[in-house]
DNA sequence: GTACTAACTGACTGATCAGTCAGTTTGGGA
DNA sequence: TCCCAAACTGACTGATCAGTCAGTTAGTAC
């Protein structure tokens, strides 16, 4: 057994719960018998619940970076407006596959703990610049090689795409719609909104 | 005074707490306080907490139908694509002019108790159902007066136009970036995503 | 084996909070 | 004036929970 088990079975417990419950709502004793330890346990790898919580969203900062930057080495692109296209299916792609990511990042404690911890706030701040400047780097490309409309201005578009994206896996999680079925509608509105129109 | 004056206190009061600092950690001590009351007394009018909320979302499903009857009763369009346009500017007005009530609308507890309470899931309901007719009414005109891409599934870009309003006022609340500089952007990219190309 | 440290634990504490209850106050009708 | 019901209240309770602490166990170096 690794060193780090318990450790790791801890935060892996506490994404889980925090992204599901919210950190109000889960108890540490929760998270203790999930990772099946007892309760103090937790206080001799993490400082407090907020610091869990930090680790926590820390882990996510760093799969979603990971994922991102494997995806675009892999990947060929036949134009900036392809790339862009690529890089909205791929997010949603990733928010249904690792779900949880995407649920801590909609949790409002997320913002709040943001406003009062620089750390926080950090690792909040990566992930959002690693979203916007995919978009935004796609969206240059495309003006250099003509596949998207000249008069947009890049970083303005790309934070309206991440709002889209965003609102879309929202209304997806918040169950009152099937957003899943809209997963090919979202590409062409995307397409239609920034394209060159020869 | 009024006769109801301190039970519309204590639902103004708990609005404000609630989609402050979410259901959990209000606790109705605080909703007292505020509203200047004893704490007992809230329970003389609310049997819980959770009741509390409800009657509070309830409140709001009023104020956002009502909002939208009135902006649509005085307005008048020239084609089914200036009301889409119009009805996305008027929810963005309304998401600044009202913040708690959207706050309120970001809240997972608010979803979560949607899933077991069919009263809340109700105004719920009520609340998107208003949101997504004004858009998919809209398209459905401008389908007719060739102001919108006949292509389009009116129901279907309503869901994603919705979609992108709320992850706006979302990004913009998150106080991440400055997202009311973009709306003039958002009606722009809008129209590109719906308007009938002759 | 001994000694030392990191990992881990059960039992506890003080604070917070939703909800209760037995009673008091208030306002209006006869 | 008396009466009654609705509105309101202070004092309380039982449950929950983050965090502490004094101690035990497991691993490792000599």
């Amino acid at each position: 057994m690794p060193k780090r088990s318990k450790k790791s079975t801890i935060l892996s417990m506490a994404t889980t719960l925090f992204a599901g419950k919210g950190f109000t709502n889960t108890s540490m004793a929760e998270v203790a018998s999930m990772a099946d330890i007892a309760g103090a346990t937790i206080f001799y790898h993490f400082k407090t619940k907020e610091d869990l919580f930090v680790s926590v969203l820390e882990s996510v900062k760093t799969g979603i970076v990971n994922e991102f930057s494997l995806y675009f080495q892999e990947e060929q692109f036949t134009s900036g407006l392809e790339m862009l296209l690529g890089a909205v299916a791929y997010h949603l792609h990733l928010a249904t596959a690792n779900r949880e990511w995407f649920l801590l990042l909609r949790r409002h404690y997320t913002y709040e703990l943001a406003a009062v911890n620089p750390v926080c706030r950090k690792y909040l701040e990566d992930i959002y610049t690693c979203l916007v400047d995919i978009f935004e780097k796609a969206l240059n490309l495309g003006q250099q090689d003509d596949s998207i409309n000249q008069d947009l201005s890049t970083r303005k578009t790309a934070l309206i795409i991440l709002a889209m994206v965003d609102g879309i896996i929202q209304l997806e999680s918040n169950n009152l719609y099937n957003a899943g079925a809209l997963y090919g509608e979202i590409i062409a509105s995307c397409r239609r909104m920034v394209e060159n129109k020869q």
